[in-house]
DNA sequence: AAATACCTCAACCGCAGGCCG
DNA sequence: CCGGCCTGCGGTTGAGGTATT
């Protein structure tokens, strides 16, 4: 309690962000509670590094969004739904923070999205409610089936309402995902077969696959955006 | 010019998961 | 295995700025 209270809370100071700025650039990032205690910096350690990360990092980028950076949100969001922070690590320079408030108050605008007052429909827990309404879909796009929780069971969910090829391309997936991680380009041509041999229906594909390992997978990879290509959004949200 | 409404985004909060002793 | 600590994530809040009345 009293611990609590002696900590500093709203907008960081010039002063606060040269201190911490200081300490980073002798100790480098991490060990986030000795902050305060090293600097005297009357902020929580957790604080310090929202503010490293969010603000004072020099890989963060304070410039407005590009169309290019709102289409890849858009899609990566349709995709893999409210996953902020996997979202900005496919876009260099930004951060989960602004991708999310990014989203929040310009992309669901333009996209025409409402916020839903009710709690997001739990997978798995109710039979009838399994498949997504298509509703729903336009609203959150078909992404949000997998934003709250990419559980066993909602895994399951998925592999019991594909359609057989789909299933089969998600198992082919899942097999392969700890040995060969650029398979998604696999994944890619078997949506593209999938999709010619049954329009109408929605794929998915393993998101760990996609964003397992930073250091294959770059978002600008002629892989990712071919994987992107092939899930445009209005396949995601068919009547967006 | 003042009051009010609206918008943006930095920061906070609570929770979950990983790590380590 | 358990508990404590640390880090990271997503949802939410609210201060400050801007637009409107």
């Amino acid at each position: 309690m009293e611990a609590e209270n002696q900590y500093k809370k709203g907008l960081w100071t010039e002063e606060e962000d040269k201190v911490l700025q200081e300490y980073i650039k002798v100790h480098g990032r991490g060990q986030w509670n000795r902050i305060p205690k090293a600097t005297g910096l009357k902020r929580c350690g957790k604080s310090c590094r929202l503010r490293w990360l969010n603000y004072l990092s020099p890989n963060v980028k304070r410039d407005g969004f590009s169309e290019e950076e709102d289409d890849l949100i858009i899609r990566l969001h349709n995709l893999i739904g409210n996953r902020w922070s996997l979202i900005a690590g496919r876009i260099p320079g930004r951060t989960d923070n602004q991708v999310k408030n990014h989203w929040n108050t310009h992309l669901c605008k333009k996209l025409g999205i409402i916020k839903r007052q009710e709690p997001a429909r739990k997978l798995g827990d109710d039979n009838t409610s399994k498949i997504p309404h298509h509703e729903d879909q336009q609203q959150q796009g078909a992404g949000a089936i997998l934003s709250t929780n990419n559980s066993n069971s909602d895994l399951n969910f998925l592999m019991n309402n594909a359609t057989n090829s789909s299933a089969e391309a998600m198992e082919a997936v899942l097999e392969n995902k700890t040995k060969e991680p650029a398979l998604i380009s696999d994944a890619v041509d078997h949506h593209h077969h999938h999709q010619a041999s049954n329009e109408g229906t929605v794929d998915f594909v393993d998101e760990s696959l996609l964003f397992s390992n930073d250091d294959y997978m770059l978002i600008n990879s002629p892989c990712i955006v071919d994987f992107l290509d092939a899930f445009p959004v209005d396949l995601m949200c068919p009547r967006l």
